[in-house]
DNA sequence: TTGAAAGCGCTAACAC
DNA sequence: GTGTTAGCGCTTTCAA
C-alpha cells in the first residue's frame, strides 16, 4: 500500500539509488534533486521496508529483552518500570524493543540462539543475573553485545548496572536495630539469582555487626511474589517465637507480609516492622506505607539501555561497571521494637 | 557467525533451494536428503536470518503493541498484564512482541504509520480505546489488521473484546446501595476514554435505579494513578458533607482512595467504604483487601492475541465482537454504611 | 551528479 | 527430487 522507492523514482524520474541517497542525506546528490525527492516522498507517504534495510545493512536496529517468567505470567512492577525504562530510552534513540518471555532452563538458552542469531535484535538486555548465569555465558562466547542490569559471578568481563545489595539491606538492619529490634527475619529471593545471596549476605553481615543472632528458621526463601511472602508470614508466625521485624529481599513479598500479618490482627509498625527492597511505586500507598530500600529501577533501565546503544553505536563506554548506592526510604511499616 | 543456508547447501554438496524446501517441510524433497538437511542444520547450528525471510514473504510474523503512555512511565500493574498476556500468546503462536510508548497526540498517529507502513509488524493490538479514535480511524482506513480491547462509539467495523463496564459499575452501586450507603462518589478516569464514559453511565444508571441521588461535586475525574487517586480523595473529604462510599474507576486510583483516606485516620471498610475495578493482583493484598470488579485482564490480553493471529492467518473470526461480563469480588474496603 | 549492477539471505515458479 | 532463475526492497560499489 505505501509506496516504495521505485515509485518515487519513477513518479520523479530519477533512479532508485538517487533516491536513496536523497533520502539518506548523501552530500552528492544535488540539492535541487534533494528537496524534490524529500518532497515526494512526504506527499507519498514514503515509510521504509525495514526488512529490506535489515537484510541489507545487517542490523536490525532492534533490541531484545526477554523477560525470565517464573510463573505463567509475569506481571510484577519490578518488570514494569524496566519495560517502561527500556521502551522510553529505546524509543528515543531509534531503537525497537522486542520483548519475549521464557522460564529459565533449557529453552531460554535456545530462545537466546534464535533472538540473535536470526539477527532479530542487534543488542540484548538482561535482568536479574544468576550464579554461573548460562545467558551470560551464552552471550559472552558468541561475542554478542549486551548489558545487564546486575553483576555475575563468573569471570567474565561485561558491561552492567547494579546496585549494592549488601549495602542496601545493612541499611534495613541498620534500621531496625537503632528501632531496638533483636529478632529480625529475612526473606529471602531465590537463591541461584545473584541479588539474592548479595542481600542476604548483607543482612548477615550488618546482624552479626550489630550483636545480633541470625536464628536460621528465620531466614526462608520465597520467590519474590506477594503470595510467596504471604505463604512464609504464616508459617514465620505460626511458632511461639516471633521476630518483632521482617526484612523481605523486594516490596512485593514484602506486601504479602504485611498482608499476611495484618489477616492474623497484628499491626503492622507497632507489633511487627517490615522492610522491602526495590521502592516501587505501590509501596508509598501500601497500608502502612512500606519502609524500603530505594533502587531507582526505571533509571536503571535507561541507563543500561543507553549504554547498550552506545556499544552497538561502536562506542567504547567508559563505565563498563556501575554499581549504585541505594538508599533507605523509611515509611510507617516500621516502628520501634514492641517491648516484652 | 552462524551458517546461512549457502554454508549447509555447500556441505551437503546441494542447492540452496533444496536446503530451504528440506527445512520448511515440503513433500517434494526425499526423505533421504531430508534427513541430511535438518541434521546438518542442527549440527552447524542454523537459525534463519529473519529479515530475509521477511522481506521474501513480505510477513514481519511480528505484533505490535503501542502503549498510550500518559507520563514519562507505564508502570502500571493493567499494562504488566496486558504485556504478560499478549507477549506469551504471541510467542506461543510464533510471533514477535514489538513494544513502543507513545503519548496520544499528533506523534501517535506517525508511530502508527511507521509500525505499519514499515512492515515491521503484521497486526498491532489496540488498548484503552478513546471516543473518536484516530488509532481506530487510522488502522481501519488503511486496512491493517489489528484487534481491540474495548470497543468503540465510531460506527467502524472492527473485532474487539471488551468487558461490561455499566454492568460493572452498576454490580459495585448495588452493593454499596445493599450496604445501606446512600452518599457515594465516583472517582472517573480521563473522560476521552470510552471506558470512562460507559463506567460512569452504569453509575448513574444504577445510582438511579436505587433512588439514590448523584452529588455533581461527588463525581472526580482523574488520570487512572494513585497519585490522582489520592489527591481527588483529599479534595472530596475536604468538605463538611463526605460520602461514605468511593468507586473508583480502577484499583489503582481506589489504592490512592485508601491511603488519602487513612491517612486522614479514616477507617476503610466501617468509615469509608472504597470499590475499585480491574482486580489487579495486588488488589488482595491492599490493606484492607479491596473489593473491586473483577476483569480478566490477562486472559482478555491473550484471547486479544489470538483473535489477531487468527486474522492475520486469514481466518475469520467466529466471534468479532466479545464482551465479557465482569464480577464484583466482595473484599474488607466495603462494609455497612455508617450511622449518622 | 546520476545510473547500472550487484547482492544482502531467503522463497517460489518453473524447468529438468 | 532437485537445480536454475528471479525477485522481495533496499544500499552500495563502480562507471559514466
Amino acid at each position: 500500500m505505501p509506496p516504495r522507492l521505485k515509485e518515487i523514482a519513477a513518479r520523479l524520474d530519477l533512479s532508485v539509488t538517487t533516491v536513496s541517497r536523497a533520502l539518506a542525506g548523501y552530500p552528492d546528490v544535488a540539492e535541487k534533486t534533494r528537496q524534490r525527492v524529500v518532497q515526494a516522498a512526504q506527499e507519498m507517504g514514503y515509510v521504509p521496508n525495514v526488512a529490506a534495510q535489515r537484510l541489507q545493512q545487517k542490523r536490525a536496529n532492534a533490541i531484545g529483552f526477554i523477560i525470565p517468567t517464573f510463573g505463567p505470567r509475569f506481571s510484577d512492577p519490578f518488570f514494569s518500570e524496566l519495560i517502561a525504562g527500556i521502551g522510553n530510552e529505546a524509543g528515543r534513540q531509534g531503537y525497537d524493543l522486542l520483548i519475549s518471555t521464557v522460564p529459565p532452563g533449557e529453552r531460554e538458552i535456545e530462545m537466546y540462539r534464535q533472538q540473535t542469531f536470526s539477527h532479530r535484535v542487534d543488542g540484548m538486555i538482561l535482568v536479574r543475573t544468576r550464579h554461573q548465569d548460562p545467558r551470560i555465558a551464552f552471550l559472552v562466547e558468541n561475542n554478542f553485545p549486551f548489558v545487564a542490569f546486575g553483576g555475575s559471578d563468573q569471570n567474565l568481563d561485561f558491561p552492567f548496572v547494579d546496585v549494592d545489595g549488601v549495602y542496601g539491606t545493612r541499611l534495613a538492619v541498620e534500621h531496625l536495630a537503632h528501632l531496638g529490634h533483636r529478632h529480625i527475619a529475612y526473606l529471602s529471593g531465590p537463591d541461584n539469582l545473584l541479588f539474592s545471596t548479595l542481600r542476604r549476605q548483607g543482612f548477615a553481615e550488618a546482624m552479626a555487626d550489630q550483636d545480633l543472632i541470625v536464628e536460621k528458621q528465620w531466614i526462608l526463601e520465597g520467590d519474590l511474589t506477594e503470595s510467596s511472602g504471604h505463604a512464609l508470614t504464616k508459617q514465620l508466625l505460626n511458632g511461639t517465637d516471633h521476630p518483632t521485624a521482617v526484612i523481605a529481599a523486594n516490596d512485593l513479598m514484602a506486601m504479602g507480609v504485611m498482608a499476611a500479618a495484618q489477616a492474623l490482627g497484628i499491626q503492622i509498625g507497632q507489633e511487627l516492622s517490615v522492610v522491602g527492597f526495590d521502592d516501587i511505586p505501590l509501596a508509598a500507598y501500601a497500608n502502612p506505607p512500606l519502609t524500603t530500600v530505594h533502587q531507582p529501577i526505571y533509571r536503571i533501565a535507561t541507563m543500561v539501555t543507553s549504554m547498550l546503544i552506545q556499544v552497538l553505536n561502536g562506542h567504547t563506554l567508559a563505565e563498563r561497571k556501575k554499581w549504585l548506592q541505594p538508599n533507605l526510604v523509611v515509611r510507617q511499616s516500621t516502628g520501634p521494637a514492641p517491648a516484652f
